[in-house]
DNA sequence: ATAGGGTTAG
């Protein structure tokens, strides 16, 4: 509403107003408060009764960047009838500030009040639609258009090219286009950047080839869609002919096309020439930045990308979301997570995306307080769990353990899609619920989604865990028959796991000798894995073999090779490996644990003296040593191969990195507090043990993830049934 | 008296 000190007469500084026209001075006008007085004065002196004065005080208010449709619609309200100038400027209006309901409501009203539509309310009224907008009224629209006559027009083909895409029927687009006239650039920009929404990246490029047979020469805004389809093509040889038409046609290389230059040449890879466009810019805006660093995490070079990152003179939440991912690619979860806790200290609001890479993050870390935070954070700032959030929520679950909310984030899902169903199958295999994760398949068939190469490694991989043999066996044969999928290296290599962990080493290298692909070291990394577990030198001396051809690099090979010999008692051969290892500067990975307490996550490495509370940690391992002995413990040093006595494999043992682990989080954490820890490597037989103990000793679930599995110790026994 | 199209991240 309007109050009495908008209507009080202009302040003198002013040009005194009524000696001037007042309809000129609106075409000059500068601001709403001008604008205010311009109106004021008309209602003093009377011109407010011609309808063209407040149609023109409205068409400000509609158009002017900084118009105000309340007072618009004040104004608008006062008129008897308007015409449909005023109407239209109305639906415009509504249109700029995003309200297209709101402008949809105008238009109803328009025809209630008998007021007919022309071809301009229609541009207009479309203009901002929004995905709902245009799937509830698009289909309606459509036939007023037809009915009343103006399908013909150009500008309104174009508006319902536009509608159509952004409801997401781009075939319909495609017809009306088709119909079209095609004579102007604007019908194929707007049928190209609908392609482009709907991801269909290879039709705006033949839209462009099409464009070209036609004759239709392109504007800048045709070059910046074709731009963004070949940098998600990767299509350098379009992209390189576009940046020809460019220079050719002399169009002005405006930021936004140079831009989408800098991107096109950053997604395939060639830095020196987006470096080239973008250091010749006249003026960099968030987005020239934000493309090179993307373009430099994408090869992996996030030392690149972050030194251009440190130097942006402004982020916003995609440059931050853009360098976050860039540490995920390569595997730096820790810088991901430290990155995000910078990005809410600069006070910049994370969106979907940033959830899904700090989630992805924790998932490798196993970090499930901070998971668990960003879960209550997405609840809180209403983020919408889509199915990218929705999956990265139930990966972030499982892999922390936590079975139970991985499951329950499954079942809350509003769409489920193949990812979200594959999850969840691998999660309940990892987590040693291989009954539970070959229902969840069964599942899966029956809800009509079609599982793929990935999900059969999810099934192959939860008979593996839990030992069933035989079903792992009949999925297998029926594969192909069944889900029309053709066993890939990788599904040869979970048939090896199955057969070799359940000890049917024979059967397995028979599995091996006869696929139809070559194995890879992965293959044979599953049979080393299952000849170590069930002490088979002999085997395990071919397996190794087989990977040293493959790999020669390959540490954990010989420090298997080690293990086995030590458990077999193979001294002098130990020695030899051990020799060669030095001989090549083969090194051992160094086993490391992982630990979240309070939000921050520690890391121990066996031995470690450089944690703050190392003392109180040793001396807890001191006491644990002595309760557990007095349950029963008693050292297991089978696996150890360095050359060294007895008593002092006990002590090496003793240090393991996740013994430090669990006595940290055994004096950080209250009573019934479950212990999680994330181990890099296999969880050695004695740690195994001690384990199942402390779960019994001191009445703690204790959960271990290692490199392929999860360990739930509870009760003094673990979930994996000693099998892994 | 009034019209339309574009760039960055899973």
């Amino acid at each position: 509403m309007i109050s009495a000190t908008t209507l009080s007469p202009p302040p003198t500084h002013l040009p005194s107003l009524p000696q001037t026209p007042p309809l000129s001075l609106i075409k000059t006008c500068k601001s709403m408060a001008q604008l205010k007085q311009i109106h004021s004065q008309t209602i003093c002196t009377g011109l407010i009764s011609n309808p063209i004065v407040p149609a023109q005080i409205i068409a400000f208010c509609c158009k002017h960047e900084l118009g105000d449709m309340e007072y618009a619609r004040m104004v608008f309200d006062t008129m008897p009838g308007p015409n449909h100038f005023v109407w239209n400027n109305m639906i415009k209006g509504y249109s700029r500030v995003g309200c297209p309901n709101s402008a949809v409501s105008m238009y109803c009203e328009m025809l209630e009040r008998g007021v007919m539509p022309d071809e301009y309310t229609y541009p207009f009224l479309l203009k901002r639609f929004t995905r709902d907008t245009a799937v509830k009224c698009g289909r309606e629209l459509h036939d007023h258009i037809v009915k009343l006559g103006f399908s013909s027009n150009v500008f309104v083909q174009n508006a319902l090219i536009h509608l159509y895409s952004l409801s997401g029927e781009v075939s319909v687009a495609r017809g009306v286009f088709d119909r079209s006239s095609k004579g102007d650039v604007v019908t194929w920009n707007v049928m190209i950047s609908g392609y482009n929404r709907s991801k269909q990246f290879d039709e705006s490029m033949k839209l462009f080839d099409e464009m070209e047979r036609m004759r239709v020469l392109p504007s800048s805004i045709t070059l910046v869609s074709v731009l963004s389809a070949c940098s998600k093509l990767k299509d350098l040889n379009v992209g390189k002919r576009v940046h020809r038409y460019v220079k050719d046609l002399k169009i002005e290389p405006v930021r936004v096309l140079e831009n989408a230059l800098i991107d096109m040449y950053a997604a395939c890879g060639d830095m020196d020439t987006a470096l080239g466009i973008f250091d010749n810019m006249k003026s960099r805006d968030v987005i020239s930045w934000t493309a090179i660093v993307t373009g430099f995490t994408n090869l992996g070079q996030v030392g690149l990308a972050r030194n251009y990152f440190d130097k942006m003179p402004e982020r916003d939440f995609v440059s931050w979301t853009a360098m976050i991912d860039g540490y995920l690619q390569v595997n730096r979860f820790k810088e991901v997570l430290s990155l995000f806790r910078e990005m809410q200290a600069a006070n910049i609001k994370p969106d979907e995306f940033t959830m899904v890479s700090i989630l992805t993050a924790c998932a490798h870390l196993g970090a499930l307080e901070l998971g668990e935070w960003i879960k209550a954070y997405i609840d809180k700032n209403e983020i919408k769990i889509d199915s990218f959030v929705g999956n990265a929520l139930i990966d972030m679950y499982f892999n922390c353990g936590n079975v139970e909310k991985a499951i329950r984030i499954f079942n809350a899902m509003p769409h489920r899609d193949k990812i979200s169903w594959t999850a969840v199958i691998f999660g309940l295999a990892i987590n040693g619920y291989g009954e539970e994760a070959l229902d969840m398949f069964s599942q899966m068939l029956k809800a009509s989604i079609t599982p793929d190469e990935v999900t059969c490694i999810g099934v192959l991989c939860a008979c593996t865990h839990s030992g069933m043999v035989d079903k792992g066996k009949k999925f297998f044969a029926r594969m192909t028959t069944q889900h029309g999928i053709e066993p890939n290296v990788a599904h040869y290599g979970c048939m090896v796991d199955l057969l070799g962990r359940a000890g049917h080493l024979k059967e397995a290298h028979e599995v091996i000798k006869n696929m139809p692909v070559k194995p890879n070291s992965i293959v044979w990394g599953s049979l080393l894995g299952a000849c170590r577990v069930h002490r088979d030198e002999e085997m395990a001396e071919m397996a190794a073999q087989q990977i040293l051809e493959l790999e020669p690099e390959n540490g954990a090979v010989y420090v298997l090779l080690c293990n086995i010999y030590a458990a077999c008692n193979r001294w002098e051969k130990l020695h030899e490996v051990r020799k060669l290892m030095m001989d090549r500067g083969i090194k051992k990975t160094p086993g490391c644990s992982l630990i979240e307490m309070n939000g921050s996550v520690h890391e121990f490495v066996a031995g470690d003296q450089v944690h703050p509370q190392s003392k109180e940690i040793y001396s807890k391992l001191d006491e644990m040593s002595v309760d557990l002995k007095f349950a029963g413990y008693s050292p297991d040093t089978s696996e150890v191969f360095l050359d060294i006595g007895e008593e002092e494999k006990e002590s090496a043992v003793y240090r393991h990195s996740e013994k430090l682990a669990i006595a940290f989080g055994l004096i950080s954490s209250g009573p019934g507090v479950t212990i999680r820890i994330v181990k890099n490597l296999r969880m050695c037989v004695d740690c195994h043990y001690v384990a199942k103990l402390v779960s019994k000793v001191y009445n703690r679930e204790v959960i271990v993830r290692d490199r392929t599995r999860f360990h739930h110790f509870r009760h003094g026994s673990c979930s994996c049934k000693d099998y892994w």
